[in-house]
DNA sequence: TTGACAGGTTCCATTTTGCAACCATAATTA
DNA sequence: TAATTATGGTTGCAAAATGGAACCTGTCAA
C-alpha cells in the first residue's frame, strides 16, 4: 500500500496517521501548542533540519492545521499558529501525554500536569461519556458501525480494507437487530 | 537530531513518537484493538509488507506493547496481542478517532461509534476533570510543571531541549509562587 | 559597510521503506 | 507418495524520505 493510499481509507485513524505517522509532524505541533511559534524557535528547539521544518509546516497548512499569522508588518515575519482544526487536537495531545507519563516516564516523575482552572486542581483527564458523564474504559464500550459504513454496505461500496475491518461487526450487527 | 535522541528527551511526547511516528505502527495497534491479531491478516487488511511489518511487531514487542500468543500449539501459530500498556492506548485511539471523524471524515458520516454498554447509549468521549467530573478543554485548563522538571531544574539537570521546552513555565510559576 | 538574523532553498549522503523473490515447516490434497 | 497450500517469516535491491551542510534573500543595527 503507497502512502497515497492510506488516507484514502474510511478509517479516521487512517487519515489521521497520514497527516502525522512520520518523526516530527506530532512534536511540531507540540511546539505549537506551547507557545513555541517561531520557524527559528520550532528549529532549533526541535532539532529538526530547516528543509524538513518547512516541508512539514507546509504540509499542516495545506490540510488547515496551521496558518502563518503575521506578527511584524516592518520586518515580514511570520510565525505559525493552530487553526480550529489544530487546537482540536487538545485531546490527542493530553491522552498521549498521559499514556507517556504512565509508561514511558523517567523517575522524576511527570513533565508537565494540566490544572482545570475551574477547580483549581490537577485534571489528571479522563474519557466520559458524554450522556450519562460516567468514565469510559475498554471493558464499557463497545464498537458499532457508523453511518459511514452501513451507507457504504447498501450502495455495496466497501473498500476491501473496509470489508476486512469493518465486516466482523456488520455481521454481528445483522444478525441482532 | 536523530531519532534515537528523541525517545531520550523528557517530553512524553516526544517519547511516544519516537515509537508510533512513522507510517504504520499506530495502524496495527488499530488492526490488534479491532481483533485482527494474526500476521498475515494485520499485513493483508493493511498492505503493509512482511518485511516491515515483522520489523513493526518486534519494536512492539520490544516495547511491551505486544505480545506473542501461541493459538494453537499443533501448529505452532501465534498471534499477536496487546499487553496491559497496548491496551492503555485506548484514549488515545478514542481521541485521534473522534478527531478524525470530526475533520477528515468523508460525507457518508463515521464509520464506526463507540457505545457506553452501561447507559446503552453512543458515547461521544469527552475529556473530564478527575476531580471534579466537568468537561476539560483549552480554555479552562492550564500547563504547570510537573516533579520531572522541577527535580530536574533543582539538580541543575536540565537538558537544552528542555530548557527550551518548560523554561518559560518554569520562569512563570517562580514569579507567582 | 559590515555583520547578524529570520526564514528559507539547494545539493548530496544516509536511512527507511516498498517490492519481489525465496525459504522453512506443517498440513492437505491428488 | 508427491505435489500443493498456508503461515510466518528472511534476503536483496530499488525507491523514497530524511539529515547535514552550504548557500541565498531581505531587513535592520552598529
Amino acid at each position: 500500500m503507497r502512502w497515497d493510499d492510506i488516507s484514502a481509507q474510511t478509517c479516521s485513524i487512517a487519515k489521521a496517521t497520514s497527516i502525522f505517522g512520520d518523526r516530527w509532524t506530532l512534536l511540531i505541533v507540540r511546539q505549537l501548542f506551547l507557545g513555541i511559534r517561531r520557524f527559528s524557535d520550532i528549529q532549533q528547539s526541535l532539532g529538526i533540519t530547516k528543509h524538513r521544518l518547512t516541508d512539514r509546516l507546509n504540509r499542516l497548512i495545506e490540510e488547515e492545521i496551521v496558518f502563518k499569522h503575521l506578527y511584524d508588518e516592518r520586518y515580514n515575519r511570520y510565525e505559525y499558529r493552530l487553526t480550529e482544526k489544530g487546537l482540536d487536537l487538545y485531546p490527542v495531545m493530553i491522552t498521549i501525554t498521559q499514556w507517556g507519563d504512565k509508561w514511558v516516564c523517567d523517575h522524576d516523575g511527570v513533565p508537565v500536569e494540566y490544572v482545570h482552572t475551574e477547580c483549581g486542581e490537577v485534571a489528571n483527564p479522563r474519557l466520559c461519556c458524554s450522556c450519562c458523564g460516567k468514565p469510559l474504559s475498554l471493558d464499557n464500550t463497545t464498537l458499532k458501525v457508523g453511518p459511514g459504513i452501513v451507507k457504504k454496505c447498501a450502495r455495496d461500496a466497501m473498500s476491501d480494507v473496509d470489508k476486512m475491518l469493518y465486516g466482523r461487526l456488520l455481521d454481528q450487527q445483522e444478525q441482532e437487530p
